[in-house]
DNA sequence: ATATATGCTAACTATAGTATGTAGAACTAA
DNA sequence: TTAGTTCTACATACTATAGTTAGCATATAT
């Protein structure tokens, strides 16, 4: 039963990091995250909090509101 | 050191809600959450996952996306 | 006085966030 | 081939905090 609004937060977020080319590791440096967690994020294991939304919208230098269509 | 985007989130929230003329337990029960925590995330007290920000924008029948602005 | 709405504290339980380690795929080179 | 590198998935496990709830206070209004 995984939630289709982490799946879809999940597939932006790589589909984002990959348009820049950047790794996992990258995204989470670039983020102030670790890496693994960049990772369960794409794969909607994880239930991301609105400051690690702003994080990680931040360091793919995109809107909050474009992360969330 | 409340931060900035919960703040903003939470201010979001409330003038959506009173927009509708909901009041907290009101919202709280259509979102389908405590009345209490309505109350902590106007306040900015917490930090909201993406889960419940998808509860509160149904619940206040609004897209993801206008409570990021 | 009764009812409605909100703020705030405090406690608990569920889980987000951090981190380490292993494994496998894809590639590059010797 | 074999060895080294990079990237990612996945399995834990720990600790920080999100999410839930009860209770009491204040304010306004009826």
């Amino acid at each position: 039963m995984k939630k289709e609004i982490l799946k879809k937060f999940g597939d932006k977020v790589r589909e984002e990091r990959l348009k820049k080319e950047l790794s996992q590791e990258q995204l989470a440096d670039l983020a102030g995250v670790h890496r693994t967690y960049i990772g369960m994020i794409e794969r909607a294991e994880k239930n991301i909090t609105l400051e690690n939304i702003e994080r990680l919208a931040k360091a793919l230098r995109i809107p909050l509101s474009k992360l969330m269509e």
